[in-house]
DNA sequence: TTTCATGCAAATAGTTTGCATCAAC
DNA sequence: GTTGATGCAAACTATTTGCATGAAA
């Protein structure tokens, strides 16, 4: 259910955020919503990458309830205050995941289960922009996504099937 | 027009993979009608990055024509065959690349004009492969995407707009 | 002449938007 | 009381599919 295979954020940080949101809308006159509310407590609740199907039916699962669009325009909220980021893992859908504050990672998904882990190198950093600027760029960002298979996948596919998202 | 920053590719090898097509068509049964044909032409002929939509609009500059579905239902036939590469850079579209036999490359997408230029690094291949490993993942392939500025936007935003897609 | 492709239109998936209603400050 | 959020449905983008017609081998 966590997703998180390295370093499970603290009870106190996940707090911390929410806490970082209510300040964010009450700074920007935006009026804090049960449902806006219940959606960062979702995306800012867990470590894992969430699609906006994802938290929908988190939120059912949790009780709440909340129409696609407010869905997709509180994660557009969240995205503005800093503290969720946007991907796009080509999957032919976003996923949203809590920042933290962390400032750049990688990513790795599991093509089994659709799991993924993040990691951090500062080689890679450097590379990109050197990269970059051999070929007469300014690097901007870059965008690293390593396609494999996680070890629970890889020992047996009976392991864990929950991750699997969009699936037939 | 033709996008090919680098290493431009020869009329020769342009034929080549246009003759391969005819022969993959032919060893697998399928009619060479003249959409399929000249979709062929349009993707094998450049060597940039064009999205379903790019290939339908230069069929029309072209004088031919084929209908969205066959756009999409050729282009499937030319990944199948190998000639052709599917990416996506997280635009909400996919792009097609004639692949001329290259293993792999990495992107350098333009966030202005929207060019893409290619290049391959041995290092980020090894790389990724061991950072896969260290996190108990199995590498099955990685996709890396450097956003930035290329050389013709940073210096004058009116140098190029004509690579531009689905701007406004 | 049989098989498979084409084109159109309808369907789909993810996401966005307009608008009447409703809740937060 | 105002301002802005919600929810539903319609709109939209990229892509896929069903089906009658049309062309390739």
């Amino acid at each position: 259910m966590s997703g998180g295979h390295e370093t499970p954020t603290s009870a106190a940080a996940i707090a911390a955020d929410r806490e970082a949101f209510r300040v964010f809308l009450r700074e920007h006159n935006l009026p804090a919503t049960a449902q806006r509310l219940a959606i960062a407590d979702v995306v800012l609740g867990t470590d894992r990458h969430l699609s906006a199907d994802d938290v929908a039916r988190e939120l059912r699962a949790h009780g709440a309830r909340a129409g696609t669009a407010t869905v997709y325009r509180t994660l557009e909220v969240l995205v503005r205050s800093g503290l969720v980021v946007e991907r796009d893992f080509a999957e032919g859908f976003k996923r949203y995941e809590a920042s933290r504050g962390i400032p750049h990672h990688e990513h790795l998904l599991c093509t089994m289960c659709g799991r993924v882990t993040e990691f951090r190198d500062e080689r890679l950093e450097r590379m990109t922009t050197l990269l970059a600027e051999a070929h007469d760029f300014s690097r901007q960002r870059h965008r690293l996504v390593i396609y494999g298979l996680c070890g629970a996948c890889r020992r047996g596919p009976s392991s864990s099937t929950s991750g699997m998202h969009h699936g037939s």
